[in-house]
DNA sequence: ACAAGTTGGTTATGCGCCTAACTATTATGC
DNA sequence: GCATAATAGTTAGGCGCATAACCAACTTGT
C-alpha cells in the first residue's frame, strides 16, 4: 500500500478517535463523567456485577487503569466495591442504586450520539458499520495478535 | 435508533480508538515515539515549517497540547522552533535533519500498519473507508457543530 | 493614536490510559 | 507438603489530551 493511501486510513482512525471522545466528554460532562467511565457502567449494567479483571478484559483496558476508575466511581456514589468471598483477591463490582439511575441516562445520550454520528450514511453503510470497525480493531488488538 | 445497535457502533468506535492507538505505540516505540508524535512530523513533513496555532489546527488537538509535545520532539532533537520573524508571538517549527530521517521510518511504519489494520476487508470497502471515517468525524466534530 | 478585542503561546491541573514493579492470595507440580 | 508459578489488585510514574487562566503581541475601530 501507498504511504498515501495508508496516511488516509490511519488518520482517519486517529481524528474519529479524538472527535468520538471529545464529543463524548461534552455529552457526559453534565452527568459528572468522563469519557471511559460510561463504558464501565455500562458493563455493569449489561452484565451485572464482576470482579474487576474481568471488567479490565471486558473493556479492554489494564488492570492499574481499573483500579482507578472504579476507585473514583465508587468515591462519586456510583459503584460498590466489595470483597470477594470465594477468593481474597478479588473485589467485587457493582452498580449503586445512583449508578443504575445515571446509567440510563448515559442509555439515552449513547442513542443519541450514535445518530449524530452516523448521519448521513446510507443505511446498509451504518448497519455494516460495527462489524467493519470490529474487523479492524480484532486486526490490530495486541492480544490476539500474542496469540 | 435502539440501545443495541447505538452500543455496538460507539463500543466499537471505542475499542478501536484504543486498540489502534495502542498498536501505534507499539510500533512507534522502537523509534522513541509516543502516539501523537508521528501525526506532529508527518505535518510537518507534508507541509514544511509552520507555526503551532496552523499545528494545532492540523492535528486536530488544542494549542497547550502542541506546546507539549513541541517540546518534547524539540529536546529530543527531531524538530526545531525559531521565533518567527514577522510575528513575534508565533514560533516557526520545522524538522531537523533527525527529523527528518525519523519520518522516513515512520511513513514505513504508517504503511505497514494501515496494511495490518484493514486485512480482511474487501477491497471496495478498503477505498470506501477513508470517507465513511471522515464523515463520521465530521459528524462529531464540535469545531463544525459550533459553527 | 490609543483603548479594546483578537490571536499565539505557556503554565497549571486533571483525566484516561499505559508499563513496570510490587504485595497478597490461589493454583500447580513434584 | 511445599516451593513455584499464576492471578487479582495496587502504587508510581509517564504520555497525550483537555480546560482554565494568564501574558505578550498583533489588529481594529473610532
Amino acid at each position: 500500500m501507498n504511504f498515501d493511501q495508508a496516511d488516509a486510513i490511519n488518520q482517519a482512525i486517529r481524528r474519529l478517535s479524538l472527535r468520538h471522545r471529545a464529543r463524548t466528554a461534552a455529552l457526559l460532562a453534565p452527568l459528572g463523567l468522563h469519557p471511559g467511565q460510561e463504558a464501565l457502567l455500562l458493563e455493569l449494567a449489561r452484565t451485572g456485577p464482576m470482579i474487576q479483571a474481568q471488567l479490565s478484559e471486558a473493556l479492554g483496558v489494564e488492570p492499574p487503569s481499573v483500579t482507578l476508575m472504579t476507585r473514583k466511581l465508587e468515591a462519586s456514589g456510583h459503584i460498590r466495591r466489595a470483597p470477594a468471598p470465594s477468593d481474597k483477591r478479588a473485589s467485587i463490582v457493582e452498580l449503586t442504586d445512583s449508578g443504575k439511575a445515571l446509567t440510563d441516562q448515559v442509555k439515552r445520550l449513547w442513542c443519541a450520539l450514535a445518530e449524530e454520528t452516523v448521519t448521513g450514511l446510507p443505511a446498509q453503510t451504518v448497519a455494516e458499520l460495527p462489524g467493519v470497525l470490529n474487523t479492524l480493531s480484532g486486526n490490530v488488538d495486541a492480544r490476539r495478535l500474542a496469540v
